[in-house]
DNA sequence: TTGCATCTTGACCATTTGGTCAAATATCTC
DNA sequence: GAGATATTTGACCAAATGGTCAAGATGCAA
């Protein structure tokens, strides 16, 4: 349950990830094949694929990540992220036939492991558990991989130019089935009466927050997620709201049910 | 208490807006003066400015805010920007002296109604009632000004290289008055115990998704804040999540202390 | 109307940058 | 080790873009 993976082993983990609670892998598949150019074959095993071009496409979506998410679509730099990567620009094309398919690329990349987290939600699983573990993940997530939260938000924010496709058939029917669980524990009495959607959108904006923002936050608090202390601060923190704020007991009293 | 300013009435409203509630009006100004260099004398009464001059600065100003929430700062170009606001090129670098400049004012344009808000939050009043109306305050300012609050966004986003100075200050001093308000209320046992400062940013961070956010919530639910009934729903939900959160009751039951 | 200051613009420039290409250079296969 | 294939790079190009400038147009005060 602990989130271990760095951005170097990405690729070779998510697969894992994925199908730990097996049972949206589907879903998640299709998140990758639709829309996005990148890896037409060979997307998750690195088949037909040499050693060094596995190795320098990991390199270059490595650097591109960093670049896209500090400096965003426009102000990045092809010539950047070949530096980052520790090769020529011309390399790097040979790689990636353009800016653009980098930028998919890494998007491809990184969407299936940021919308992992919400396919966990168990609906047989216990409400208060369940939300905060949601919780949880997604404030890890932030923790981990600020960069890739920022990258995300970025996109959106400049309208979903590549995404919008994904958001509004894949993600769509996620949230739409994950807000049904949501509805049912409210038919069953099990929290408070509220809108499922907005709740799924207060935890994004909250979780996210930490990350896309994070230079706010370390202006006005002197720290962020890469604190350990603050980072447990900041879970208790919005946990506590949350759960509260839908009529949840939290701290969990500890598994007192017989 | 409605918010009824126009964004092509935003300069000669502000002051109103800021004086309402005076208290921290000094802080305010001092908000507008640090840091970002734009309208150096003349700031705030048009004194000095020719009635063309006036006219033109306002319609770049308008046309920047929409170029650089649009497609960020390296993303937007003057020309764009120019022709939004019906003039050459050139004629608009005669009346910013750069790129920059021009960013830097639009920046300055917005940031003292951005955080007006906060500063209505009254130490003396109910705080159920002082809570939900920042909150509803938050996400009207999200209705009405997304573009806005998506500039915001993407300045914090770039890591604030024009702002970080503003937040490091005044905007600290700001959160730690008002955090110190919030703990007055909880240690007078009105609310539930809980950081004042993760709530504040629980409050943002909610309240500007969804204008941050808007395109994927409109891919999500079809709807956004400029439907009014969507507005209405979200500020309930949102309000409702986090009252009930800190541990106070929402909807108010109608006034009924002596 | 005249003369001055303000305003406006097109032509132009320098830099940045995404992308191409042909010529090396390394790697692999036999 | 020869030859084919894959990789790497510097030189180069075209387009986009921020900014300058001199000259012309407009507004304004007397």
């Amino acid at each position: 349950m602990t989130f271990q993976w760095t951005l170097k082993s990405f690729k070779n983990q998510r697969s894992d990830i994925v199908k730990e609670k097996g049972s949206q892998v589907v879903g998640c598949k299709i998140i990758l094949m639709t829309g996005l150019g990148g890896r037409t074959q060979a997307s998750s095993k690195s088949g037909g694929m040499s050693r060094i071009q596995e190795k320098n496409r990991n390199l270059i979506l490595d650097a591109a990540l960093g670049e896209f998410s500090k400096k965003g679509f426009s102000g990045a730099t092809v010539e950047r992220i070949a530096a980052e990567a520790g090769m020529s620009k011309s390399n790097l094309l040979y790689y990636f036939t353009s800016k653009e398919a980098i930028y998919n690329a890494t998007l491809a990349h990184i969407l299936e492991v940021w919308l992992a987290p919400l396919k966990t939600l168990d609906p047989q699983g216990d409400p208060a558990k369940e939300l905060a573990g949601y919780i949880r993940q997604k404030i890890e997530m932030s923790a981990k991989f600020p960069e890739a939260s920022r990258l995300f938000a970025n996109e959106v924010m400049q309208g979903a130019p590549q995404i919008l496709p994904i958001l509004q058939t894949d993600l769509k029917r996620l949230v739409e089935e994950k807000a049904g669980v949501i509805d049912d524990w409210i038919n069953a009495g099990k929290l408070r009466r509220i809108d499922p959607v907005h709740l799924i959108f207060t935890i994004w904006a909250t979780t996210q927050h930490y990350a896309d923002f994070s230079v706010q936050i370390r202006a006005l608090t002197g720290r962020d997620l890469s604190d350990p202390e603050f980072l447990k601060q900041t879970e208790d923190s919005v946990t506590s709201l949350i759960l509260n704020g839908v009529g949840l007991n939290w701290p969990l009293e500890d598994e007192e049910q017989g």
